[in-house]
Order: structure tokens, then C-alpha cells, then sequence
DNA sequence: GCACTTTCTGCACACGTGTTCACATAAGCG
DNA sequence: CGCTTATGTGAACACGTGTGCAGAAAGTGC
């Protein structure tokens, strides 16, 4: 009687707990621990016993109980912002299969201005080992926060000096020189530049840097922007923002911020306009996102190295866990031309 | 000196604890806690006092230590699959933002083949308190294992009859049926279907009910599949399919089991053939995906309501929280034609 | 049988919280 | 002042685990 009325609350909500498992197994508590514990003395029958007992039962260590006394949880907090981009998309993907993959839980805060809102607050509470930044979710308050709780931080997309985070994007500014350049050898001469959104302070320096790396060129070869505009990354934006530009400006060469917004603009001039493409018009985006790569797009773009970031924070991420003290580090990969159909 | 040998290890791994703040505020423990807790007793004056030391040294209660006690972890595991496919790749992203929105913290296991590699071993361990499968990560043995565990378990994408399992998944017979019987009426005749892989056990149902829909609308007027093809639901994977049975065959209506496959028949269509389409021939999909709508493509297509679907997620996931002994329940939600430019 | 090593086991502690319980202080009221 | 009630407070417990420690049991060599 008073084992039915002990096994039932048990059954209906909590988690089994070793104790259970050793009095239904006749032995001490200790000996459950050490039964899944590799490497602990403890006699090869009873240890067998034990798991059958725990396999019935269907008993689980508690690693939250565990991690109490343990040097590191293991889990990792991954902060991505909205991911309007497929290029955040992908990138955020392959991050979360390569933690998981090494051993590291991924617990996702996700959403619209995540970095303002109560669930950070609430994310504070949790013993992570790291804490991983996709620009867009970035604002300062979270970089001070992380060293003031002494949290290893990795930011990726925006670049960050400080002396406790890490932070890995690349070379923008050197991409679209390149592949303005490369737009010059063609002949083209009236340029018209698609831009990211303003007011998003997180994402400012690298709409900064693309932007920079076609004046540059330009500025080099005499000429200034035809025309330019602000959209939001996106495929709709993309198309709307070159059907602006279209209506009141003579051009000859359409760069877009981003693949998304370069693939919008693309449809626009194809199907709309009815022109050819490249050889009334070049049309160019930014990250070499997997449909750039479509025959349906062929689209001239700009490598965002996806894997090789990757794989930087996934070595940073070791490397500050391994030493905790060492100096924030800054990696820029280069971002290399991608000459397809549409230039 | 015994203050910095005390403070130093402190300050290089473990986190604040309460009692460190305690000590320094010249409080007791219990106080702190208290100062964190809604509606305790305790002096408003030294609230203040004990929550301003807490923010100078960075003190927050610690989750894992609470959760030892608490009802709720407020954890959910999420697994999903390897997301090759956009559709997946859109509702997870959805999927977490409104578990955050929620007050869930989404702890994300990903990657191929995850639900038999040991990352899935390990998760067992966490007092999480309910997972979430998307389809192409599903095995029988999860479902098992959720139940000897009493862990809540909500499926989307394959419908599961269990006591212990909810399911939603849209009516993908229905869908394809719809999208054949629009096709007839538009007089088309000779129709070829590229399907899904085959093998993939946990992709069987609504891949075998995709297919079934269009088989029952063409025996009822008297037709047979003209070609078939197996492929893999990716963009490179419908362009290949296409080729193979485009060159063999003598089609009029080419249905791809979803969208990322059709958008690749649907450029080796147009741009490889210089076929018109819909003129020379159809080209469907299945899912409705974002880019479906985009201009360039115009897919005709049978909407997998996403939203819908995650709103079913959720209502389910508080549902069973609330009450964890009722019965499995299993949503079947329409799929609805989306008949665009392509057919 | 004795000394010694190896293998095994249970007790007790630590991890960092939230909360109950008994008690102390202050306030309101006659 | 005496009684009742409201408000603060710290000690102690519970949560579920891993492990150090001391001691028991078992095996080995003489």
C-alpha cells in the first residue's frame, strides 16, 4: 500500500531517481552512480542488475543534478536573430549540427530583437559554457553582460574588439572591391546599389563595409553611384527596390547587398522588364547562398565562407573553454569572388 | 589575502553564487533568494541593497539548481532532421521563435541520422519537459523511449497512434489529390511524379499518401502514371528527375512530392528545354514554401499549412503539460490548393 | 595463519537553489 | 501595558547527483 502510493506521484510527474532504483534493486545508492559511471569499482554482476533495474524502470541521471558539481554543463546558447537571410539560415544549421555533433547542446533563443527582450534575462540563469552570436541579435549590453558573468562569447557577421570575445565575419569591404572590379573589366559604367536596411545599429558595420568596397572601386575607376537604396534583405525587397531604381535611372549594373535581395532584383529585370541578362544588364548579390548557385539564378556573387566561419567558432569556442583568459581574438576569412552567369 | 585566494578561483570558472553575495552584503543566503523571488518577505531596503550587489558582481540564481526542485524545467528538446528540405528548415525556425515567444527554452538536437547517433543517448538525461520531432528525424524506438520515461512527445509531419504521443500532420492525400484533379481539368493527360527517396523509414507514410492522392485522381479518370522517379526533395535532385524522365518520356504534367524539387524540374524545364510552362507543360509542387510565391517561379502548389501546424504544436505541448495523462491525440489539418502559374 | 594488495561498498559531503518553520520584532488596538 | 496581528529573518531541509574516505571483503604470496 504505502509502495503504491510512493510509486504513483513518481509515475505521474517527477523523473525516477537512483534511490529508487537502488531500493528496487537492493542496493545502495552509491552503486547506482557508479553503474553509470565508467571506470568505477563496482562488482560486473551487480552493474549488470543495476541497468536492467534502470533500463525497467526507465531511470536517467539527472544531468542538471549532475552538472551542479561538474566544471561545464555542456550547453551552449546560440542567439540567432530573425534569419529573413537563408544565409543566416544555412549558416545557423550547420552551426547547430557541428555542436551537436561535438558534444554541446544548443539551446536556441530565437525571434524578432531577441536581445532586448526577457527571454536574454531569463537566459542569464543558465550555466552555459559559451555563448554564440549571430550579428543580427547583437547589441553591446549582451557583450558587457557575458564578461561581466564571465560567459566566452563568439560573434559572428559583426566584428568585435574586446578583451573576452571573439568574434569571426568576413572580409566585406574586399569582396565587393573584387567583384565591382570585376564589373568594371565588363564595361559596365552606370552603377546602382541595393542596400541593407538602416537603423539595425547591430548590422551597421558590415552594410558600412559592403557599401565602402564598391565606392572604393568606383572611385578608382572616376565613376560614383548611379543610384542607390535602402531595402530589408529580402527576396520582395530585393524586387521592389530595383523596380525603384529601374523606373528613374539609366544602368548598367545592378549590385545587391545581399543573394536574396540580388535573386528578387533578378526576377524583376528577367521577367518584368523582359531584359537579358548579363548582357543588357548585370545583376550581382552577396554571400553565395546554395540557390545562388541554381541554374535558375547563376547568379555572380561574392563567397560568405559559411563552412570556414563554422569552423573558426567552433574552434574558438575550444580554445576558450580550453583557456578561458586568453585575449579576445578578431578572425576575418576572406570573401572570394563567385563569377557565374549574371555579370 | 585569504579574500583573494577565496575571490581568484571564484572569479576564473565557477559562477556567483548566492552565498558569495550574501557574504558581501552582509546578509544571509536566504535573504538573496528571497531578494530574487516574487512576493517574499523582505525589507525593501535591503532588497536594494542585496539586488545591487548581485549586478556588481554578476550574480543570477542558477536554473539547473532551481530546476532540482521545480515542477518544470521549462526545457523542450527539439529534434529535427537533416532540414535539406526548406519547408522543415521554415517551421523549426518558426517553431523556435514561438517557443521562446513562450517562455520554452528550445534545446535543439540536429543533424543527419541524429535520432540513432548518441547525442540522442545523451538527451535522455535532461528533465526536459517535452520534445518535439519533426518527422525526418522520428524512429519507433523514441517513441518508446518518451513513454517509458513519461516524457510529453509532439510529432508534426507523420501522424503516430499512441497513448502517449500528439501528432499533426496535414492531409497530404487530399492535397494531392485536389492538385491531379486540377490538372485534368485543365486537360492534361500524360502525367510523370517524382517522389521522395525511398528508405527513409521515418518519411514512408506521407510520401506513400502524397503519391496516393495523385494515383486515385488519375484511376478515376481512367489513367495511369505515364513515368515515375525517385529522388531526394532537393532542388539538384527535381532537376536530375526531371531529365531522366523528360527524356524518356512524353509528358504533359510533371508533380513533384514538394516544392524544392519542383523548382529544380522547373528550371531544367524552362531554361535546359525552353519549354513554355504551363503552355507546353505543367510543373507542381507540394508545400508552399516562401519561395513558391516568388514571381520567378509562381509555383503552382498545395499549401502545408506551417503556421497552422506550429499553432497545433503548441496548443498540444500546453495542453499535455497541464494534463500529462491524457490520451495521444492526432491532428489532421487540410492542405489547401495553391494554384499559381505553373499548371 | 599472517601480511599485503586489490577490489568492492556504504556513509557522508558538496553542488546552489527555493521554501518551510520557528522565532523575533514591530505595529495596531483595547 | 497586554493581546493580537502583520512583517522580517536565519537555520534547516529537500532536490538528485558524483566522489572522497574509511573500512570490509577477497584474493595473493610466504
Amino acid at each position: 500500500m504505502s509502495d503504491e502510493s510512493e510509486n504513483n506521484p513518481a509515475k505521474s510527474r517527477r523523473r525516477v531517481t537512483a534511490q529508487a532504483v537502488a531500493e528496487r534493486a537492493g542496493v545502495s545508492r552509491s552503486a547506482v552512480s557508479r553503474a553509470f559511471t565508467q571506470g568505477a569499482y563496482l562488482d560486473q554482476k551487480k552493474k549488470a542488475q543495476i541497468l536492467q533495474v534502470a533500463a525497467e524502470l526507465g531511470y536517467r541521471p539527472n544531468v542538471f543534478a549532475a552538472s551542479l558539481q561538474a566544471e561545464s554543463s555542456n550547453i551552449v546558447a546560440v542567439l540567432t536573430g530573425n534569419m529573413k537571410s537563408h544565409f543566416d539560415a544555412e549558416l545557423v544549421e550547420e552551426l547547430l549540427g557541428r555542436l551537436t555533433a561535438a558534444g554541446k547542446w544548443p539551446l536556441v533563443v530565437s525571434g524578432e530583437k531577441v536581445a532586448n527582450a526577457p527571454s536574454i534575462e531569463g537566459l542569464w540563469g543558465f550555466p552555459v559554457d559559451a555563448m554564440i552570436l549571430r550579428g543580427g541579435s547583437m547589441d553591446k549590453f549582451v557583450v558587457e553582460a557575458c564578461a561581466k558573468l564571465h560567459i566566452p562569447l563568439i560573434i559572428s557577421g559583426v566584428t568585435v574588439t574586446s578583451e573576452t570575445a571573439d568574434s569571426v565575419a568576413c572580409r566585406n569591404a574586399d569582396g565587393t572591391y573584387a567583384l565591382t572590379r570585376l564589373l568594371l573589366e565588363r564595361g559596365r559604367r552606370r552603377f546602382a546599389w541595393i542596400d541593407g536596411p538602416t537603423g539595425v545599429v547591430t548590422q551597421e558595420s558590415y552594410r558600412r563595409e559592403r557599401r565602402k568596397g564598391v565606392i572604393r572601386a568606383l572611385e578608382q575607376a572616376g565613376l560614383k553611384l548611379v543610384a542607390s537604396c535602402d531595402s530589408d534583405y529580402t527576396y520582395e525587397g530585393g524586387l521592389a527596390a530595383a523596380e525603384t531604381i529601374l523606373r528613374d535611372h539609366d544602368v548598367d549594373a545592378l549590385m545587391c547587398a545581399n543573394d536574396a535581395m540580388a535573386t528578387g532584383a533578378l526576377s524583376f529585370v528577367r521577367k518584368t522588364l523582359q531584359l537579358r541578362v548579363p548582357e543588357d544588364l548585370s545583376v550581382t548579390g552577396f554571400d553565395d547562398v546554395s540557390m545562388a548557385g541554381w541554374p535558375c539564378f547563376d547568379l555572380t556573387t561574392v563567397r560568405n565562407p559559411r563552412t570556414e566561419i563554422v569552423d573558426h567558432i567552433m574552434r574558438l569556442l575550444h580554445e576558450r573553454l580550453a583557456d578561458p583568459s586568453k585575449p579576445g581574438e578578431v578572425v576575418l576569412v576572406s570573401a572570394d569572388l563567385v563569377p557565374r552567369g549574371t555579370h
